[in-house]
DNA sequence: CCTGCAATCTTGACACTGTCAAGCAACATT
DNA sequence: AATGTTGCTTGACAGTGTCAAGATTGCAGG
């Protein structure tokens, strides 16, 4: 049954009001996502969205964990062709780095602390309610933290060291992937900086 | 001579706007500040800020070229103490992280992709112009660039190789306090993880 | 002291936003 | 066919950035 011609019961609305948010979100960011054009761009009224989405966060939120779905898929793939721990992680932070440039604007979104509008909120307070704990996400680092446990120096190391050691590697891959998107590395290409760090941190 | 009561004419009313505008970033975020509440802070008329910043954006840019300049008085401070070149890039680094903890709107401002409002922006096309290619970054980093050259491991390296390296060791940093300031590095301290890059970096 | 000027601030207005209450349209069920 | 339920729309409100036009002040020159 093709979508109906009626105005009233689009059918999946909600699918297609997150793509267009997508698409908006990767060609001109999360600031210039109104609620309004989104209804505009889906053909339905301004405030129909307000029956899939409590509010304007809540489907920034939605966005952001397809964000990191698709992270996650980005980096699976990149490792599916390598055995050797160290090509295999490395391959995958590579793809790490490389979803942020392709999708500059999503990946800010994921990590944008957390949503853009939340940043009014009080800070230091229960501020994890509002984190990406999506599955995806969660998905990521405990794939990132198997990755690290294969590598070698990861042997004999206790499970605290082993989430230190990822935390490391992940937090330096993220600090280039951030860089690299508001091109504010300076006088060098974002790939070399992060050679340079695979090799000192999981060569 | 004090403030004038008079409503006309505030002296230097373009610093009282920018420390009110500092105060509720710190505060309340970003996307808290409003012109019109700013104005009414500052006890001026909503549009009175327009005489002195084009648009909110030169606002915010003010104000993270502001930050810029704390980040490079905090970092400075701490290396001050410090003698021997590997104590001294240590103290700074650690610096880094403690301000962006301790300012995290005003360090997310600084670095938010220029700024929030210009993520609507076309991407890719001459987005530098939008940088923060403040003196006080500059500076900033012009004083990390010096301080990785006095590390062992610099000596005879050339230029371009000694830029890679410091543009390493910046995104490694600047990775922790990313995910620190968003508490999203998974179960461990920030500061463990920095010490565990800082040895691997520069140790 | 008075007059004109320039700098400074205010008011009014416009288009836009997120959000919600109330209503309308279409389907499913009996 | 009457009913209820779900899905979408309309109207409205407060708030935003922004600008044009006007009001207010202090200062320079007479």
């Amino acid at each position: 049954m093709a979508a109906t011609k009626s105005s009233y019961h689009h059918a999946n609305l909600e699918q297609q009001l997150l793509d267009a948010a997508a698409d908006i979100i990767v060609s001109q960011g999360a600031a210039a996502l109104s609620l309004r054009a989104l209804g505009d761009r889906a053909g339905v009224s301004r405030s129909a969205p307000y029956h899939y989405f409590a509010d304007k966060d809540a489907l920034l939120h939605r966005l952001g964990e397809r964000g990191f779905t698709m992270l996650a898929q980005a980096t699976e793939a990149a490792e599916a062709g390598h055995a050797d721990p160290v090509a295999r992680g490395r391959a995958g932070l590579r793809a790490y780095v490389r979803f942020a440039q392709e999708n500059p604007q999503l990946f800010r979104l994921m990590f944008a602390g957390v949503l853009p509008r939340r940043l009014s909120l009080p800070l230091g307070q229960d501020r994890s309610a509002y984190n990406f704990s999506s599955q995806a996400a969660a998905k990521t680092f405990a794939r990132m933290q198997a990755g690290v446990a294969t590598l070698p120096g990861s042997a004999g190391l206790d499970d605290k060291a082993l989430m230190l050691r990822t935390n490391a590697i992940w937090a330096a891959v993220h600090g280039v992937a951030i860089l690299a998107i508001d091109e504010n590395l300076k006088l060098v290409a974002p790939g070399t900086v992060l050679e340079l760090l695979l090799d000192r941190l999981i060569g």
